[in-house]
RNA sequence: GGAGGGGUGGCCGAGUGGUUGAAGGCGACGGUCUUGAAAAUCGUUUCUCCCGUAGCCCGGGAGACGUGAGUUCGAAUCUCACCCCCUCCGCCA
């Protein structure tokens, strides 16, 4: 969310970023609501401080026994008319929230103006797609040669866009879970296994609620909603704390399953593990102070990226541009990694500089030593990796013409044997 | 699911209608004292919003004692609803 008072006074910068967003959204009429609000407020204030200033002289009266109730009768009247001016300010508040609950966050002046994901620029690549002597195949297929992903009893359970992994696939889902989190906590992130199940406030909080409620699996009853990524829960671990300074920079890494709608992607991905309605991600989470947090950036993608270096599998890192940039995100860096069987790169992270937007809206701030008041801190995350993906990454680099699988080097510790094959 | 108890400042803990933003203690910070430290002692110790040509320091004001509504001239204190925590019983992974 951004700051009613930041909108107020840098109306160009909104209108650009929207801009920029294309986003359609005016704010006219904000900026309507918006100026009748103070005046309402002086009033409101100006009358309570009257009540105050008369109820205590009313106190002072009755302890010495007087007769008060010219002053009390006068002071019936006012406690009307501040609830009058109350009630307004309230309904005004509330357009102003849910307005800005909608808004976007600000790009960064880095971020490449585009319309859509033709427009992202690539920063850099690593490492050589493979030359394959003969033609690599889809990770689906070789899934099935080698009996290890089963996707047609997966849709009698629940669906389709889901999957079972079986044998050595699920001990491959399972070793980079292991894997990625034992790498991610060497380096100071601190492993967490939250709740996956969040209310509403949690939601808003890291910015899926209100607007894209089409996106989320949701729970009725008492109202609870599946979390699209571990975001959302390692997130507001923090929400509505004030923090001290020397807690920070704060660190987590965490698996969860994650769940999601894909609403209005039918058929992309149709077939295989890429865009599946439950999958399973390691996340990285930082909180941050404001000076630092693009710098940490930075470094959070270079970690991610660190995975698909110890795993070799060949990747590009793009930064979106501000078309494609998500609603919560001042600045994104995605991680493409090379596919054979689609001969082309596809996300496997996403790692995101959200500023000061979800701190604002989960109220996470800190205090600087020596220093009155608060500030909010900046919040980041970013896959360090999806699972899934990875799997179907590794599946098809490391394929041989028979349809087995090497396991990378850094795996085997995990997997126990050093190739998946048929029988 | 049934029966009780409780939510107050960084922490502990007073406070049941009138200078209570909140006693007292602890902690933290600063001063005095001390060669230094401890002890002793004095002082300071929240956040949000509004106004002041003043986004930090300063002055004034409003609000915040789980959340929201209500009663009242006036509520941390009374009423109602909700949330959360704890104890016991039952049930269950």
């Amino acid at each position: 969310m951004l700051d009613a008072r930041f909108v107020r006074e840098n109306i160009d910068i909104v209108k650009k970023a929207l801009a920029d967003r294309h986003y359609e959204l005016s704010l006219d009429e904000f900026l309507k609501i918006e100026e009748q609000r103070r005046p309402l407020l002086r009033e409101s204030e100006k009358l309570r401080n009257k009540r105050n200033v008369v109820s205590e002289e009313i106190g002072r009266l009755k302890a010495q026994k007087k007769d008060a109730s010219k002053l009390i009768e006068e002071m019936k009247t006012v406690a009307d008319k501040i609830k009058d001016f109350d009630e307004n300010i309230k309904i005004i508040d509330e357009n102003i929230i849910e307005f800005l609950l909608n808004v976007p966050n600000i790009p960064h002046e880095s971020v490449p103006i585009g319309k859509d994901e033709t427009e992202n620029e690539e920063v850099r690549r690593w490492g050589k797609p493979r030359h394959f002597d003969f033609d690599p195949l889809n990770h689906w297929d070789i899934g099935e040669i080698l009996d290890i992903i089963d996707f047609e009893r997966a849709s009698k359970i629940a669906g389709a866009r889901f999957s079972i992994m079986k044998g050595l696939g699920a001990r491959l889902e399972r070793s980079l879970m292991n894997f990625m989190l034992d790498l991610n906590t060497s380096k100071g992130y601190k492993e967490v296994f939250p709740p996956i199940i969040v209310n509403r406030y949690s939601m808003i909080g890291t910015g899926q609620l209100p607007k894209f409620a089409n996106e989320l699996f949701a729970i009725s009853g008492p109202e609870f909603y599946l979390v699209p990524t571990a975001e959302v829960s390692v997130t507001n671990i923090h929400r509505n704390e004030i923090l001290s300074e020397k807690d920070l920079p704060i660190y987590y890494t965490a698996y969860t399953p994650c769940f999601r709608r894909e609403a209005g992607s039918y058929g992309k991905d149709v077939r295989g593990l890429i865009r599946q309605h439950q999958f399973n991600k390691v996340e990285l989470v930082k909180f941050v102070k404001p000076e630092n947090s693009y710098d940490e950036l930075e470094s959070l993608t270079r970690d991610a990226e660190d995975i698909l270096q110890k795993l070799e599998l060949p990747y590009r890192v793009v930064a979106l541009c501000s078309g494609d940039l998500g609603f919560s995100a001042a600045k994104t860096y995605d991680l493409e990694v090379w596919l054979p069987g689609q001969q082309k790169y596809r996300e496997i992270s996403s790692c995101s500089n959200f500023t000061d937007f979800q701190a604002r809206r989960a109220d996470i701030r800190f205090k600087r030593e020596g220093k009155k008041g608060t500030e909010f801190v900046h919040t980041l995350n970013g896959s360090g990796l999806a699972i899934g993906r990875t799997v179907v990454a590794i599946i098809e680099n490391y394929q041989n013409k028979d349809g087995s699988v090497v396991v990378p080097d850094v795996l085997r510790p995990f997997m126990g044997v050093e190739v998946i094959s048929a029988r």
